[in-house]
DNA sequence: TCTGGGGTCCTAGGACCC
DNA sequence: TCTGGGGTCCTAGGACCC
């Protein structure tokens, strides 16, 4: 917490629904609702019209219809325009300080102590009154709420006090009188499960919950959450404002308008998705070595199934084809009503630079040692399942044939382990795969995992 | 014909290494 | 030979945010 109200957190009101009002102008006054039209589409955004109705975001749109009333405007998403508009204001922002920390295409948090400003209640005052006015002439009158306060926590909380179009500054000592009366929602990180854990023991508000322990919170709701809150309740929030983070994984999810169990259309989508995933990974000059496939059925249970590979990839076709492998091991009766491929532990090396990364601190290995592509291994008489046999060359995954079912199962960087999923039938010599690429080579005698 | 899509962070257990 | 603990990596799931 800062000794001066010196953070500022901008959200933009209704932002979609309010970009569609303003480039279409019969929709000014009138209840719109922007997000997925079709059967199984939720609101992205509703206008305070339509939320005057019920509407809100994440609510199904079938929902939507129900509650509003003719002459709704139901919209599907124009993305590019609402970053467009976005960028406008982020501009804006960065005029006022460098320090601009965007939280995601219609919120940020601004920085006011690293630009030159009179940080004074009054002096922040008008600073944002002259934000907001210049935002609603620059987007064309996309209006948006600002909260200024010590640390972010507060000034997030004063931007949602007085929307739309509001404008709180909590002066310095005032933290607490606010947040206190305020439910324990309104924190960040609090949603329905912790809201429900603290709602058993009668905690209902900010107040509430600045009489727990840190010994009652933490048993409650875990280590770093129930630290996390315990110095919320207290405004004890020092976060800075970052500028620029690295993003950490990429994926892509596509629900069906029905549910899927045709293995050509599965494989299909699977290569769709990878190919947003990769292209996207390539674009940002990134590769991940953890591939992680997002399934979900019939019946909306949803899981997923990863692998993280030696090498990092950005290739749709190897992305793909480690979904596809990982989504042969998933129950698909009944059909599946989603599917998502996404790729983390991104590094920002290309593909070939990376794998020299890792491989120079690796154990040298004499020739004398290592395994001849194409070289038998014995395999132990083992008839069960589990981990059975380690033998690698990067960026080759290695099933037998031999084995049926087996496939590669885990990997580090000298090893990869195959797991068979049912009784080994065929214990005896084994080939190894050959790899294609001529850089590539044997790294590691054969081991065997007990 | 309830329940999107893109993310982040945390936890817990097992494997493995020292 | 038995017992033990800490640290890291990986996988899976869950809560949460916009």
């Amino acid at each position: 917490m800062r000794r001066e109200p010196s953070i500022l957190h901008l959200d933009l009101d209704a932002f979609f629904a309010a970009v569609e009002q303003r480039d279409k102008p019969s929709l000014r006054g009138r209840p719109v609702v922007v997000g997925g039209t079709g059967g199984r589409g939720v609101v992205s955004t509703a206008s305070y019209e339509a939320r005057a109705f019920g509407a809100r975001s994440a609510m199904s749109t079938i929902e939507a219809r129900r509650l509003c009333p003719a002459g709704t405007a139901f919209l599907g998403t124009r993305f590019a325009a609402y970053k467009r508009t976005s960028e406008v204001v982020m501009a804006l922002l960065r005029e006022l300080s460098p320090l601009v920390e965007p939280v995601s295409i219609d919120e940020a948090y601004v920085d006011l102590a690293a630009g030159d400003h009179d940080l004074s209640v009054p002096g922040v005052t008008a600073l944002a009154a002259d934000l907001k006015a210049r935002i609603a002439v620059a987007t064309g009158g996309v209006t948006g709420s600002v909260g200024i306060g010590t640390s972010k926590a507060v000034a997030k909380i004063g931007s949602e006090l007085d929307k739309p179009d509001g404008l709180t500054v909590v002066p310095p000592g005032q933290e607490l009188a606010v947040l206190h009366p305020l439910p324990v929602r309104a924190l960040g990180g609090v949603g329905p499960a912790t809201a429900e854990r603290l709602a058993q023991i009668g905690v209902k508000t900010i107040g509430d919950l600045h009489r727990l322990s840190l010994v009652d919170l933490t048993s409650l709701v875990g280590q770093a959450h129930g630290a996390g809150l315990y110095r919320l309740a207290r405004a004890d929030d020092d976060r800075p404002v970052i500028t620029d983070r690295e993003a950490k994984s990429v994926s892509a999810e596509e629900t069906f308008a029905r549910d899927l169990t045709d293995p050509a259309r599965l494989a299909a989508e699977i290569q769709a998705l990878a190919t947003r995933v990769g292209s996207r990974l390539q674009r940002s000059g990134t590769s991940g070595r953890t591939v992680t496939l997002k399934v979900r059925r019939y019946d909306f249970s949803t899981l997923t199934r990863s692998q993280t590979l030696a090498h990092a990839v950005d290739d749709p076709r190897q992305i793909a084809e480690i979904a596809h492998r990982l989504l042969g091991a998933v129950d698909r009766s009944g059909g599946l009503r989603l599917l998502g491929v996404g790729v983390s532990g991104l590094s920002p090396y290309a593909q070939g630079d990376l794998f020299a990364e890792v491989a120079e601190p690796a154990e040298v290995v004499e020739p004398a040692d290592a395994v001849e592509p194409g070289e038998p291994v014995e395999l132990p008489a083992d008839p069960a399942p589990g981990p059975a046999v380690v033998v690698w060359y990067p960026g080759q995954d290695v099933v037998h044939p031999e084995l049926g079912s087996g496939w590669v199962w885990g990997s580090g960087l000298n090893r990869v382990t195959v797991r068979f999923e049912g009784p080994r039938t065929t214990p005896g010599p084994v080939r190894t795969l050959v790899a294609d690429d001529p850089d590539l080579q044997p790294a590691d005698p054969p081991d065997w995992t007990p």
